[in-house]
DNA sequence: ACCTGAACACCGTTCAAGT
DNA sequence: ACCTGAACACCGTTCAAGT
C-alpha cells in the first residue's frame, strides 16, 4: 500500500501502472492480486486507511480552543494534502467512489465515523454557546466537510494552493455560518 | 462531442473507450483524432462548452429576486447534474484539470468568466444591503462555488443526491455567510 | 484535404506452473 | 499455501493507404 501511495503521488491513479506498483513493492502481479482484488480496490484501501487519523487530535483541540479554531487546524492538515500534490488523487477517489459502490462503501463507513466525532463537537460547542443552537449538528458537519473539500479542489484547479489563504477562506465561512444570532 | 457526452454519462470518462465514442459519433478513430488531440482533450472541450451557459439567466434572476434566491436557482441546476449521474464525470474533470494544465487552462478561462459575472452580482447585492459589505466579492464567489461543488460531490459520494435537500443545505450556508451584521 | 481502419504499444488481470 | 511471470484481452493512438 505504501508502494501504491508513492506511485499515485508521483503520477496519479490512472497514470500509475500495476507493473510500477509491483516494482515499487517488489512483488509480482500475481502476489499483488492476492491482497487487492483490483486497482480500484487499492485506492479504496488507501483512502480508508487515511481517514480518521486526525479525529482524536481534533476532539482534544475542540475542547481546549473551541470549535472553529480546532476545525481550522483540521482544515490546515487537509489543505496541506492539496499543496503536496494530492489534489488529483482526492478527485480520483471521489470519482471512483461515486462510480463504484464497492469502493464507496468502506469509505462511507470511515466518513460516517469522522462525521459522528465532529457532530459531537458541534453539539458540545452549541452547549457552550459557540454555535447557533438552531442548526442541526449533522447538517453543519456535512456542510463544513463539503466546503473544505470544495475549497481544496477549487484551489488545486486554479493552481492557487496557498494553505494559509485556504484556511482563512474557510475560517471566514465557518465563523459566519456558525455564529449565534441575537 | 455529443457522442462523447452520451458515452461519459453512460459509463464515465475512464470506462468509455475511444471505439465507443467513434461508434456513437459514426466516425473512425483517425477522424476523431483530427478534431481532438486526445481523450483528455475531449473532456476539456466538453467542460469548456458547458460552462457559462446559465450565467445570463443568473444575472437576470439576481436583479429581480435578490442574490441568494438567484444563487439557489443556479445551485438547483448544478445539483441536478449530480442527480443525473454526472457526479463522477465532474470529479473526473477536476482530476484531469488538476493533473494536466493543458486541460485546466481553457476551463480556468471559462471559470474566470463565471466568477466575474457572479462577482458583479455580489457587488450589486452589497450596494442593495443584501450582503455584508466587508466581504470581498471575489472570495465570496469562489467560496460559494466551492461549497456548491463540495456539497454536490459529497452527496453523490454518500448516495444521497436529493436536489431539494442539497439546495436547502446550500441556502442555509449562503444566507448565514452573507447576511449583514448589526 | 480529409477519412479509414489495421497495426502498434501498452496495461489490468488471470492462471498454469513452480516452490 | 503462496508466489511467479508469461499470456490474454483490451484500449488509446498513429499512420500508410485510400478517396
Amino acid at each position: 500500500m505504501d508502494a501504491a501511495i508513492a506511485c499515485f503521488r508521483r503520477r496519479g491513479f490512472h497514470q500509475s501502472t500495476m507493473a510500477e506498483i509491483c516494482a515499487e513493492a517488489s512483488v509480482s502481479a500475481g502476489a499483488l492480486y492476492r491482497y487487492f482484488s483490483s486497482k480500484a480496490d487499492i485506492i479504496g484501501a488507501i483512502a480508508e486507511d487515511k481517514r480518521g487519523e486526525s479525529d482524536q487530535a481534533f476532539l482534544r483541540a475542540a475542547e481546549e480552543q473551541g470549535f472553529v479554531p480546532a476545525m481550522c487546524l483540521a482544515a490546515r492538515g487537509f489543505f496541506d494534502k492539496f499543496a503536496d500534490g494530492d489534489g488529483a488523487l482526492i478527485a480520483d477517489i471521489f470519482s471512483e467512489a461515486i462510480r463504484d459502490d464497492a469502493v464507496a462503501a468502506p469509505l462511507r463507513a470511515a466518513d460516517d465515523q469522522s462525521v459522528k466525532i465532529f457532530m459531537r463537537a458541534v453539539t458540545a460547542a452549541q452547549k457552550r454557546g459557540e454555535i447557533e443552537t438552531t442548526l442541526d449538528p449533522e447538517t453543519v458537519t456535512d456542510t463544513l466537510f463539503a466546503a473544505l473539500e470544495g475549497i481544496g479542489l477549487r484551489r488545486a484547479f486554479r493552481r492557487d494552493i496557498n494553505t494559509e489563504a485556504a484556511v482563512s477562506q474557510f475560517r471566514a465561512l465557518a465563523e459566519r455560518y456558525l455564529e449565534p444570532r441575537k
